[in-house]
DNA sequence: CGGCATCCTCTTTGATACTG
DNA sequence: CAGTATCAAAGAGGATGCCG
């Protein structure tokens, strides 16, 4: 990108990270970690190949993405945040909270992977019940699953399917992500095409009070 | 802006202010409150003037600006942002901090504007002795000042003059910005090219607890 | 295959000139 | 002052090619 040539540390953060794509391929690493090319190629949909690589040399120059070469055990290159990217994680909440009013019902032709959930869901949910023991949420709503962990107080959110899914959780993105947050009790995040299998309490307990609340 | 076309609360917010330019017009719009096209002209060194008028109508259009239609006794219109538009604040706040350690010293052709001292010393200044009478700081690094008004508790910063302030503060932006930040201590300040005249207390008044920190 | 680099077209930007 | 008009240059998007 073309320097703003600024004396301004909003100039200064937007000359690193303000290019188009550059944010959306940070939270695909804040989600995902490590992770490959292929992976980031996957979690954002419409990006042209040649510009994803462009961008992680320019991130890399920045000191914002390191990239592993490929080693013996490994059979390719991995890419993750350094420090200086991941303290980007409160900026990038406060535009997706910012963000998610302009969030309405998903038109089918938005693309959507399920992963991305776990945003919303890293800032919403909670382990109410630290004591018990941990249990695991499974949620599917595009090609690969999710798996939400509430254990000894601290919820685990990461990309994949989980081991023993103690529920699972299915439906269409918008409502999955009202449910998730808080905003739409069970019940009628199954009247609109979810559906829940599993112990009941498993979602509770993720929920911090929200729930009760949004059940009325 | 092209769309992303992802069902994701942070790429629907990069679709409405991810274009280039638009964080720095609302970073205008909040430090300067309502204004004229030529003010922000003046605050945003680089940008073309067409590219301004485009961004605008595009920030009208999503409900973050609106334009105030020259009537009566005003000459021309005014923009200003809407409840949408301040609630950026946040997010706006939170990437500065992350872009203020990409501040480095002002090599002088970046371009530098006064008022945008306003973003850090809103962020970093207080009213440390509310139940003394209203003191006031006039900044000056650039053509135009900035006046810093501690009151009742509450610090008020806005561009412009002020009416009979009790200090006066200038110097090279670098030294001014870490001076009110707290990272520099006054004689440093000063021995870096700073001048300070008026009551010292008026500085000290307003910074919580970084100067003694700072000092030594 | 996964991980890019090249080539080409189309859109956006930047600079400047011009008008009500 | 508040923009619009014009045009060249840079960047994005898409397809495809190359290489381990």
């Amino acid at each position: 990108m073309r320097s703003y040539g600024q004396y301004c540390a909003l100039a200064k953060a937007l000359d690193v990270v303000g290019d188009r794509w550059i944010l959306l391929i940070i939270r695909e690493l804040l989600i995902r970690g490590r992770c490959r090319y292929v992976d980031l190629l996957n979690g954002l949909p419409g990006i042209a190949t040649n510009l994803l690589a462009g961008r992680l040399k320019e991130l890399e120059a920045a000191g914002v993405v390191r990239r592993e070469a490929a080693t013996a055990p490994v059979a390719t290159p991995l890419y993750e945040l350094t420090d200086r990217g991941r303290s980007l994680e409160p900026a990038i909440r406060a535009f997706a909270q910012w963000g998610s009013q302009l969030l309405g019902a998903w038109n089918g032709d938005e693309a959507f992977c399920n992963h991305w959930l776990a945003m919303p869901a890293r800032l919403h949910l909670s382990d109410t019940a630290p004591d018990e023991r941990p249990v695991t949420l499974e949620v599917r709503a595009g090609a690969e699953p999710l798996s939400i962990e509430a254990t000894g107080g601290t919820v685990q959110v990461r990309p994949g399917p989980a081991k023993a899914p103690d529920a699972v959780l299915s439906g269409p993105p918008h409502i999955l992500a009202a449910l998730l947050v808080g905003r739409l009790a069970l019940a009628k995040a199954v009247a609109g095409g979810a559906t829940y299998t599993g112990d009941p309490a498993v979602l509770r307990r993720l929920q911090p009070e929200a729930v009760p609340a949004a059940a009325a």
